[in-house]
DNA sequence: ATAAACCTAGGACCATAGTCCAAGGTCAAC
DNA sequence: GTTGACCTTGGACTATGGTCCTAGGTTTAT
């Protein structure tokens, strides 16, 4: 599909897919009159970005993944272990935001803005 | 406190917690000589901040809360509100990180990098 | 009284993650 | 064959969230 439509189906500026593909998050194969082809499944990746992102990933931090989800020659075994490492990374993210959760349910309970007891 | 003491507390820079000040996140009483005085409380508040930050909020969104837990006079029914609002957000946000996490183990199921079934 | 460690303000500078613009090529429909 | 929607590149511009620098004032210890 040509970048158009992959804006459409993911909700991302082309000017963004086009800065994605610079950084290696996305790719995409090229007709003969230079326009770029994506691959449908590349919309999975761009969700993947853009989900990681509102999460506080830094797109540096998604390179690595993306980059080898977008790569057609990678072995299954390297594949899973990139995403497992992001699992773990997700699950601390899981564990600091209930951190955070209790963190103002605790300041809710309390109601208490500058007490010096915490 | 002081100004360094605040940041050796909580690992932030003094620049960065000067940068805050001005935004309206944090507050402080001065000396007579023109030094800040931070309220022991703050440090709390700047954890929050940091937090949340790496949780994918920005500042702006955390500007509200945070001067509410900022300031003296605030009623606990308005700061109860702001901080039940907040942790509603961070609900979504725990939501959204499972989904993510399931979209990584399913990638991690299949290992398939550019099939096009989804 | 002077050094070291702290503080002040303001402005310059930086990386990240975009957005916008200009100049031009492609393609389908009329 | 021209209009309109699409695509190309590159470079300029923006906002956010800082960091760094300059020039100077304060406090503590020697």
């Amino acid at each position: 599909m040509r970048i158009g439509e992959l804006s459409r189906l993911t909700g991302v500026s082309t000017d963004t897919l086009r800065l994605y593909e610079k950084r290696g998050l996305i790719r995409s194969e090229r007709h003969t009159n230079g326009y770029r082809d994506f691959d449908p499944a590349m919309a999975r990746v761009v969700r993947l970005i853009k989900t990681g992102q509102s999460l506080g990933f830094r797109l540096r931090e998604m390179e690595d993944l993306a980059c080898a989800l977008s790569e057609q020659g990678l072995s299954a075994t390297e594949l899973t272990a990139l995403l497992t490492k992001k699992l773990c990374e997700v699950d601390q993210k899981i564990e600091e935001m209930h951190r955070l959760r209790d963190m103002l349910a605790t300041m809710a309970a309390t109601a208490c803005p500058l007490s010096t007891k915490g």
